[in-house]
Formats: C-alpha cells, structure tokens, sequence
DNA sequence: TATCAACACGAAACCGTTTTCGAAGCTTTG
DNA sequence: CAAAGCTTCGAAAACGGTTTCGTGTTGATA
C-alpha cells in the first residue's frame, strides 16, 4: 500500500539501463537514443517520476528555499509583506521558510544559524526589537561574509552592507500632518513610540518637519510616547486630558484606534472636532467606526522587491552594487479626516 | 573575503586524518582518541564548522521541514495558528516552510507537489475553498499513500484519512446563541456565508440547534448569507430594514463589525438595543468601539496540537490511530453584550 | 614468544542526483 | 581496407555527510 518513492535506481534496473542513461533520457539529451528516451520516459510517466529535491540541492549548492525571517507574524504589516514575498517567489519556482523572531535578539540569531547551513539561498528579514536595541549585528555579518544574500526591510541597518527595502517613513509622516495642516488643524499631537526604532524616528522627524514648514513649533506635550507593544488607554486619556488636540497622528494603527475610542468616550466627535490618521494601512484602520484615514505602506510590494532583489542576487551570485529601494507610502483618505 | 563554508574534507585534509575521524570526532565517539578528538573539534570551531543540512537530510530521509498550506495568510486566524505551528516546531527544531493557495485549488496542487518530492517531513494544511467547492482530493490522496504524513486543520474533509484538529464550531454557536437568548434576545439575526464551507454549516446547525432547545423556531428571514470575503454593507442594511433584530451572532468578524457600523448609523446602540456576537476573536473585534464579544477559536492551540500530532507521527512514522482532536472554542465577553 | 583483545583509525558504501569522460559498435570516408 | 567519426551508452566522480566494517598497532596474557 506504501507506494515507495521511485528513484533513477529502480527505474534503471527495471530497465536495463544505467543510471545516468536514465538521468540523461529524462532530460531528454541529445546523446541517448530516441527509442531508450521513449521506453525511460513511459516508464516514468507511469510510475509518477519526480526527482529527489534535496538530492538536487546538494548537487547543484541551490534549494530553492528563501528564508524570512520576521518579528512576529500576528502583525497585519508583515502578514502583507510575507504574501508579497511568497507570491513572487512561488512564480519564480522557490519556496519560502518563515522564522518568527518574536522580537527577540537570541531567537533571531538561533533562526539565522538554524537556516544558514544550506537550507536556503538567501535571507529576507526585518530586524526584530532586541536587535534593534542591542545594536549587535554580527549574526547578519557572518551570513553576509559567507555569501549568502540578504535584503533586509523595513527595520534596517545602516551597519550591514546589503540590499535593502524601506518605506520612506519621514515622507509618510510629512504626507499625513501636511493633510491636517491644509485641513486647518493647528494643535497636532503625535502618538509615538520610544526612539530606537528606526521607523518610528523617521516618522516623528517627518511630523516636525511639516510643522516647521508650515511655521509652528514641535511642542514635546503633544508628544506621547508610549512603550512598545503596550495599549494603556489610561495613558492617552491622561495626555488628552492634559492637552486638546484638533488632530492626531499616530505612528501606528493600534493606538490610533485607541486614541480614537478615548476621544470618542470623551464625548468628541471624528473628524467634526478630531482629525486622525495613522500609519499602516491594516485592518483595523479600513474596518473602524469612522474608519481611519492611513498610511499606507505597501507591504505587497515592499515584499514583492525584497524578493526580487533576492532572487536576482542570487541567480547573478555577484556581490556589488548594494541597493536600497525606496517604496513611497501614499496616505489612503477615509471618513476620520476632513477632506475637503 | 568570502569566507567558504567548511566541511569535513577541509577539516580531514588540514589535520591529515580521514573524513569518518572527524566525523565522529565531531560527535564525540568512543572510537576516537581524546587526543584526536581534541584537536578535530578545537580545529572545527576555530572554523565554525556547521555540518551541512541539505546533506544530513539526503542521509537520513530527514529534512527537518515541516509544509504548512494554508488559504491566506492576510488574514488573523490563520496567522495565530502559523505561530502555533512556529512555535511547536522551532522548539523541536524544526522548520516551517508556508505555502499560500489563495483559496485556489491549483496553487493548493502544485505547493503540493512543490514540497511533496523531498522538501518536507509533513504537511499540515487547511483546505482551500476551491478545494472545498471541487470536493477533490486527490492530491492529498498521494501524498498519503507516499506515507508522507498529513494533519488537517479546520477546514478539513471525511475523504482523507489523517490527523485531523478542528474546533467544535456546532458548540462555539450554541454558546454564543445561547449566551443571547440568556439576555433575554429572542430575535436573533444570523450573518453566515454560503454553506460549503464545513466551518459555516456547523455554526449554523449550533445556531439552529440554540433556538430549538430554547422553544424558538428558525426563522430564514432572519439568516443572511453574504458571499464570501465580500464585504457589502448595502446587503446588510437591506436585511436589517427587512427585519429587526435585538442579536446579531456572525460567523466572522468582518460581518460583525460591518453589521455593527450599520446598526449604529442607524440610530441603535450596541449593546443596548442590539447585541453583536462574532467568530474569530481577532484584532477587530478586541478594538472595535464597542469591543465586540467573541468566540475564541484558539488559533495558536489548534496550531500547536497540529504541529505536535504531525511530528509524533514523523518520528514514530506508523500509520494507524488516525485522531482527531477538537478544541473547544470559548466565549470572551466583552462590551457588544449585555454581560449580566 | 605466540596469541589475543582493546584501541584508534581509515576505506568504502550509501543517500539521489548531475555531469564529465571514455569506450564500445557502427557507419562513413579516402 | 584502415582510419576517422558518429551514435549511444556506462563508469565514476562529485555534492557533504553517516555508518559499517575491516585493519594495523599496541599492550597484556598465557
């Protein structure tokens, strides 16, 4: 009943013939004849014939097997970079290997070990919040010295030499507080996060860089930051309390939503007295109750480069000409804006 | 600069001893002298050898792979139970390699196909809905009788004879039904899809079967069927100016808080006048305004079980005692409910 | 001193392919 | 008729490991 994989072995005694004819026939090379061709590949066919993957692997030093290795999967963003790294690598005949880092620097290092003897031809990750705040990139150096690629995204680093994929987070954010600056909104406040992430640093630069353009100051109480991950809507109540603002943006899509609930529950109305917008375009954003003007990030398509650059560094095996890609966010106008 | 992987060869001909001393050097043999084997193993992590894993699979018919097939990956419950099977797997250190049929019963064959030639140990899937409508199943046919071990999850079928985990969707509608009625609702609106969906024909037997065991009677203008995935607030506010409900129980979140939007544009309050009770406890329903009560899938369990009943199977590899393991599903009230 | 066990190591097969090279057997050519 | 050239195939190495089995050396024993 257990129908054993066949191999070029069996085929070969079955046939009479050696084993690098069979190779040879199915291959269709010029050098066997038509009649073996036609005898080893009938018998193939019949026998539902598919040759060894990882016997190919070690033979050829390919698999085929991109790894990617992300914080956390849970997580709207990544979820849509990880489809758009999975749709085109599948059309290009690879599969993908999804580690999870769970933000932590030792499962990010035991993942890239796990992966880096042979199981795949590259990496695509995004590096995790221990790493971020650590700053020890060695695990990334030591792959990258052994000549296995790597394109990171999102959350990079300038320490690493390699293809990169970034969204321009400071245009992301000038883009939504120029929005409510041209709706009138003079108080904005920014819901942020600590500093050592990169995107979230870029995002609060391009929030005072749009309001310095349009001539007011950056004012630290309309700034909270908030920990990492931690939806406390005490905290924002407390700030709401301590200022009014005519606007929020928010670095991320769970506290804006938050925010909105606080804002809501104190009785204001969205957009009539609170414009909101917030970064990543997920879920909760298109689905809210008004649903939230956004960010958009394009993870698809950020996914999609990232495994193009991969493949293409791969399949050339040169090492020069590190690029970094630049995706543009483009701000998704809902009903928690004013728009005009 | 690039610094080659090493292997045993290199080890062997740099200490001028065979390839086998310093195999099982490397693995502390008794065979080998301490000498020896001091020299070998100091020598090997100067290098950081790392032995090959493509290798060591060809060897053993061991990949240490598992293939994950799922329908969506955008798409939360699905996620949580990919970070199950993370989870489970990496910690007994294995890989998980995910494949997406985007509901597509071709892309559900050729992942298939894809991973079944060596790739992988295992597969654990859930079924596409192409699959689901086409009602073959051959390809999951083969991969079994290649005695390649196969555990299904929530979308599963009666065809396949395998590991199967499911959750008891007839129970998690009873208890959520049953939870309305307790409140005191007696028109309870049903958002469902269409029925070939195994997952949707139980939550609504459990619907149905609530009422009866109350006294009440099923009402088919109180069921609405929306295709799936589409998302059409029109249809709902259509139902609900046909009929008016004081419940509404959705077989997923996005109905839910659709039918939430409508009902609060129209003038209702949830959960004064109207309470919502969704599937899925996702992301939407934990930060919708009101925060919708929902029944918890346990996505991450259902994952772990999966990945635990696949690699029990891997390594003990006998092919009898197919179980099947159902999960209860839990309530988690929250604020769409009267909560008395 | 001859015998034998224990010790330490190497040769070789094997996993399933691909690919190079050599060598038959046949046909063509001068 | 001999040399050359095709056609068609097989042997063997290679990828990087593991593992079985054999063997040479050493020291102990009778």
């Amino acid at each position: 009943m257990l129908k054993q994989k066949i191999t070029l072995k069996h085929i070969a005694k079955e046939l009479d013939v050696s084993i690098s004819t069979v190779s040879k026939a199915l291959k269709n090379s010029e050098e066997i004849s038509r009649d073996t061709k036609d005898r080893i590949q009938a018998f193939a066919k019949l026998y539902n014939y598919k040759p060894n993957n990882i016997a190919i692997s070690l033979k050829n030093k390919r698999t085929k097997n991109i790894g990617v290795i992300i914080p956390d999967i849970v997580h709207h963003f990544f979820t849509t970079v990880v489809r758009g790294i999975e749709k085109y690598a599948n059309a290009q005949g690879y599969n993908v290997i999804v580690c999870l880092s769970d933000e932590s620097f030792d499962k990010e290092v035991i993942n890239m070990e796990m992966l880096a003897n042979g199981s795949i031809d590259g990496f695509i990750m995004s590096l995790s919040a221990g790493t971020e705040k650590k700053k020890d990139f060695n695990h990334l150096k030591e792959v990258t010295e052994q000549g296995i690629p790597l394109v990171l995204f999102d959350r990079v680093t300038n320490e690493i030499r390699c293809d990169k994929v970034v969204i321009d987070d400071i245009l992301g954010a000038y883009l939504a507080t120029e929005k409510l600056l041209k709706e009138g909104r003079k108080k904005i406040a920014l819901l942020t996060t600590e500093d050592f992430f990169s995107v979230s640093k870029n995002r609060n630069l391009g929030y005072e860089k749009a309001l310095r353009d349009f001539g007011l100051v950056v004012e630290e109480k309309y700034i909270l930051r908030l920990p990492f991950m931690d939806i406390d809507e005490d905290k924002i109540s407390d700030f709401l309390n301590s200022i009014v603002p005519d606007a929020v943006l928010s670095v991320n899509e769970i506290f804006g939503i938050h925010c909105m609930r606080v804002l809501q529950r104190k009785g204001l109305k969205v957009p009539e007295d609170v414009s909101i917008i917030g970064f990543t375009d997920g879920l909760l954003a298109r689905h809210a109750n008004p649903s939230i003007t956004s960010i958009a990030q394009h993870g698809e398509k950020m996914g999609e480069t990232a495994a193009r650059m991969l493949i293409e560094r791969v399949e050339r095996e040169d090492e020069s000409n590190y690029r970094t890609e630049i995706i543009q966010p483009t701000i998704i106008t809902r009903e928690s804006t004013l728009n005009f």
